[in-house]
DNA sequence: CGTTTCTTTGAATCCGGTCAAGGTCCGTGG
DNA sequence: CCACGGACCTTGACCGGATTCAAAGAAACG
């Protein structure tokens, strides 16, 4: 095994983030609360694996409306974009770390850019995966449906007694398709319900599980 | 080049298919109107092309609820899903013919292999492309901008003076996420605005494109 | 030519959006 | 340490776009 063919597996490690690695994995940088990784219209370059802290992708069309398109967490490849430029951009949403490969190296040549490039379409799949899955959220459910199957969603990644929302309401209502108001509206009856409970806005644990997978009804 | 590598080249031809091969490309096979081409939760067998008539992917929940994924047209790769089983069904909208091609065939080896996959995760990516804009599509758009938006770009796609809808209003309903008799409503009031002009239910010619154009707001 | 399926249209309802006001959480500086 | 300010979140009242329910009309098919 190469050297190269190493520093690629150890990039798409699936799964969290957790052993040190020997030596370096790309590039790896640090972006502050809300910095841009990379924007909308931008060439491809990279390609980004989240360390820590977590990250949004959006898009904005030209009236203001704003999309998210996914939210990334540590373990996780984003940025691979199929176009020669970047549909959407990319910011962190508290401060975060993030490994920085290049997307086309011309020095990557044989078994290794053979192997890059399996990575980056099985990477490409899972995107593919989840946006089939936003799209369904989207187009069938209810505002209810929507919030339930998103703090579920989440809650089943960290797998923790307590779930922290590192993205504010208005972020979750970008990627629901849904305003505020109604996101707080839904969490609040979730909370009424006994379903869930909040502790400040950013931190709940679920109290009732198969209440909530039920609503969630997918 | 192999005999397989040409094969492969004109299975993924992108665009329409026009002409005519010399040798035959995959297996063809015709379909019935509303016939099953795939099923959901089968395995992943196959990759198919369209060579004519319409095919549409769904999805069905437990509920009984369905969505759309995608419709294909004559040129357009479909069924490369990226799990073991498939995600989606495909059925045709109407008659059709397909030509179909092993999704892992052990015969493939070395170039020819290299060029397989890369021409999947080509098409893979295209799908990515269109199911980010179907999600912003869904989530950020008034039923008049998705209907609008619909009809434009099945018109772009086939670029004829008169354009032919091969889908059912379910069907479109069941893409757009609305009703069918939103979808309904919405042509009538395109056509009593002058913006398209129906002959029957299945074809319309756009009579004010700026005007459409402005609706789908994108 | 009759039956079935699909589409259109109308009226009433409801879910989520809009507008507006008030509350909470934090960081900053007096 | 506390007061102030601003960003974010919650809550309420009202509104409107899309759904639902219902029925009539058009198209497809044997």
């Amino acid at each position: 095994m190469t050297s190269q063919a190493l520093l690629i597996d150890r990039f798409f490690l699936p799964g969290a983030f957790t052993a040190e690695p020997r030596e370096p994995v790309g590039v790896a940088m640090q972006f502050a609360a809300g910095e841009e990784i990379y924007a909308q219209a931008e060439p491809v370059e990279f390609v980004y694996r989240l360390v820590s802290g977590a990250v949004r992708s959006t898009r904005l069309l030209s009236d203001g409306r704003r999309q998210i398109g996914d939210f990334y967490y540590p373990g996780d490849v984003f940025g691979l974009e199929t176009s020669e430029t970047h549909r959407f951009s990319a910011e962190g949403l508290g401060d975060c770390q993030v490994q920085v490969l290049k997307r086309f190296a011309p020095s990557r040549s044989g078994e290794d850019r053979i192997r890059f490039d399996r990575m980056i379409s099985a990477a490409t799949s899972r995107e593919l995966d989840r946006a089939q899955d936003h799209i369904l959220l989207l187009a069938r459910m209810t505002a209810c449906e929507k919030v339930s199957s998103f703090l579920l969603s989440i809650a089943n990644r960290f797998k923790a007694e307590l779930t922290v929302l590192p993205m504010s309401r208005q972020d979750m209502a970008d990627y629901l398709g849904l305003t505020i108001e109604t996101i707080s509206r839904m969490l609040g009856r979730l909370q009424a319900d006994g379903v869930v409970e909040f502790m400040g806005c950013r931190h709940f644990r679920i109290r009732h599980r198969s209440a909530l997978d039920r609503l969630a009804a997918s």
